[in-house]
DNA sequence: CGATGTGAAGCGTTTCACAGCA
DNA sequence: TGCTGTGAAACGCTTCACATCG
């Protein structure tokens, strides 16, 4: 059983663990596919089809139990651990981040962060005193970090990327709007509410001619 | 030529905008597809098929003219045009959102920003003066606002989704950690970071056993 | 002659439909 | 009997390869 899991398959994995704590919270202890398809908005046969590249789950004729499905989603996710996280850039939205109290319990503890502006290293945000960005890459090596959060302007934001590809982090979660060139083993995700608004008007538009 | 355009072509476009943007600041005024793809991340055909399902733009042995195309990326997207739009929740992110200086320029005007805190409604955040949500549906009827932006915890989101979809918005950018469900016709994309992550840190550990 | 625009082939994902099992 | 797990069919997207045209 070693077929090759598509990408698509992967990203809808943490719906789905979304989807089925949900469930557990409102009480629930076994679940079908189309309860669980209607929670994650996909279809139960997407769903079945999806958890199949993993193994066998469900009790046929009854459903999953949603507390071992938790536990094999969590462990299939890499998420039975802690990950240690650093935070590039610490303006506006670098403050947000290390303030957003969602990462810790999913999992990813920001342990440190860096900037350029020498107003900003040395000052203090959620108990994590913010350090030059020209000890980041020692940074990284010395304490084998392998994921990062960048948020910074996007003139920086390339070489900056280069520059942790280069100490080993491996996952890059990255604000700058550009389109980030990393080596095919690196793992980066962009996150642009602009492209999101930009695809949006697309249909809004069109939508508005033909009405 | 009224083909049905893949929802994946119009998610592209924003991207392209960006790469013509980036040449045309080179000093570009004309590309090819093999430019253009590597700017963008996509190979030169899908750049060339992708364009295609829109007219035709380049010039056969030249390429495309930068100027030309910009106008004609950002009419297709409708943003030849700003567009107002709302924001529901003034916390720690909508503060972030609200002093984003990004939106404006690339056509989005934040031109009002609700909460449902006393203690937030009536302060002043960047020239935004916050109202109570409770005035909200009336405001989006009265300006006919069509796009939001939520960013409240994920308890209240979908109550609010749907209050916003009931009073005409067509857009949504949701920051609320929830799968949101909408009617077919409304445009909504979650910006969700932790999702983003616990995708990534599959293959990360999944790459750690095979080393 | 060189790069676009595009049918057609190739490939990957989703949906179907049912065998198999609790 | 009911719902999972899964080959096979259907569908949609990407890539190919070349006719076309400036």
């Amino acid at each position: 059983m070693v077929r090759e899991i598509p990408d698509v398959v992967i990203q809808r994995l943490p719906q789905y663990l979304r989807a089925v704590r949900s469930l557990k919270d409102k009480g629930a202890s076994l679940v079908n596919s189309k309860e669980l398809g209607i929670e994650s908005d996909v279809t139960p046969a997407q769903l079945r089809k999806d958890l199949s590249y993993f193994g066998k789950f469900g009790k046929q004729g009854n459903g999953y139990r949603v507390e071992t499905l938790l536990k094999d989603l969590i462990r299939i996710l890499g998420l039975d651990h802690s990950w240690p996280v650093i935070l590039i850039g610490v303006g506006r939205l670098g403050n947000a981040i290390l303030t957003y109290p969602d990462f810790t319990p999913e999992g990813f503890h920001v342990q440190s962060a860096f900037d350029s502006d020498p107003k900003i290293i040395g000052t203090e945000v959620s108990n994590i005193t913010i350090k030059p960005v020209s000890s980041m890459e020692q940074y990284i090596i010395e304490n084998k970090i392998e994921i990062a959060i960048l948020a910074v302007p996007g003139e920086s934001a390339q070489d900056l990327i280069d520059s942790l590809v280069e100490s080993g982090v491996r996952g890059i979660l990255n604000y700058a709007p550009i389109t980030p060139k990393v080596p095919n083993h690196i793992q980066i995700q962009t996150i642009d509410p602009v492209h999101a608004l930009q695809s949006m008007t697309f249909y809004l538009a069109e939508n508005r001619i033909h009405q």
